[in-house]
DNA sequence: GGCGATGTTTCCCC
DNA sequence: AGGGGAAACATCGC
């Protein structure tokens, strides 16, 4: 579930406490976690502070490397937190500091994954398209949605570069908009009022900017309820001391299937629907269903240069 | 005990 | 290009 209102809230919180800290130890018997010799690399190393980056966490060291950690489904950092049977049947890697304490990373299911790469490789710049090849994870990350440059031009851009593309799939691709997950789209969709099957390609300029104000606005309130945590099942959401976060409280779609659309006025109930292989929910009647089949022609509106240029753009080799 | 579903990402096929 | 499905793995609920 970390998604980008979780990320941030645990770099937040483990950034407070070890910033200025030196790595003593590194320990992990599971080979899937990082290579055998991480230990070896990162033992020494002062972690000169730590941001995140779309949904990684960035440790960054005085040696030009930086740690990337992926929390992927049930990752979860903990500091210095008493262990209980949770945290012995999920524990993956410890990190000791010199001062005794330690930071602990979690994971049920072994889908994270903690890397250490040249400071260079990995494209920690807001909005930079660059990539590297060899990065095995997240070698691709495109623009943050919380920073000056993710405006309603930037996305009205992006939408007509993937316009044949249904946006609730683009909206979880890393590579365009890094951070966004299942649960933050579905609320933003339904903030904007937009339809998750509908194509990037349809959505009239009042609906981008809609839409852009909503990603903004949930990612923003997450953040500020230090995320969220469903059924705080093992594996679940909970910040370095294990504390739950409190967006789910404020979910208007995600996991509500059956309940009552909460928009003033509307009370419609929540439907659950399969779209990319993903659970998604909506209100079938703040968020219309696009026409089936229908090929949304370009608006009536747009200026007569306007389809004259992407006419010729259409039919131009590359 | 079996089956299906679970937040993410990657990869392969059509 | 984009959609569908499966896989990585473990646990939970029915």
């Amino acid at each position: 579930m970390p998604e980008l209102p979780e990320v941030e809230t645990i770099a937040r919180q483990i950034a407070e406490r070890v910033r200025g800290k030196t790595i003593a130890a590194y320990r992990s018997d599971w080979a899937g976690v990082a290579a055998r010799t991480l230990g070896a690399r990162v033992a020494g190393r002062r972690i000169t502070g730590v941001g995140r980056r779309g949904k990684l966490i960035v440790f960054h060291l005085d040696d030009d490397h930086v740690l990337l950690v992926s929390l992927r489904m049930t990752g979860r950092l903990v500091y210095d937190a008493a262990p209980n049977g949770e945290v012995d049947r999920s524990l993956r890697a410890t990190f000791t500091f010199h001062d005794g304490t330690r930071m602990r990373f979690l994971d049920s299911r072994k889908f994270g994954r903690i890397l250490r790469v040249p400071r260079g490789d990995v494209a920690l710049d807001a909005d930079a398209e660059v990539r590297h090849a060899s990065l095995p994870l997240h070698a691709r990350m495109g623009i943050e949605p919380l920073t000056e440059a993710f405006t309603v031009e930037w996305l009205t851009a992006f939408f007509a570069r993937r316009s044949r593309a249904a946006l609730k799939p683009l909206l979880l691709d890393q590579s365009g908009i890094a951070g966004l997950g299942n649960i933050y789209v579905g609320e933003a969709l339904w903030r904007a009022r937009v339809h998750p099957t509908r194509t990037a390609g349809s959505l009239t300029r009042a609906e981008v900017a809609r839409l852009h104000e909503a990603i903004v606005w949930v990612l923003q309130k997450g953040i500020r309820l230090n995320g969220a945590t469903l059924g705080f099942a093992m594996g679940d959401f909970a910040d370095v001391e294990g504390r739950r976060g409190g967006m789910q409280r404020e979910f208007t779609v995600y996991a509500r299937a059956g309940e009552p659309c909460p928009r003033p006025g509307c009370g419609r109930a929540i439907v659950r629907t399969v779209v990319g292989a993903r659970g998604t929910f909506h209100c079938p009647k703040c968020q219309k269903e696009p026409e089936r089949g229908a090929v949304h022609p370009r608006r009536a509106t747009a200026k007569p240069e306007a389809a004259r240029r992407s006419r010729a753009g259409a039919g131009e080799p590359r």
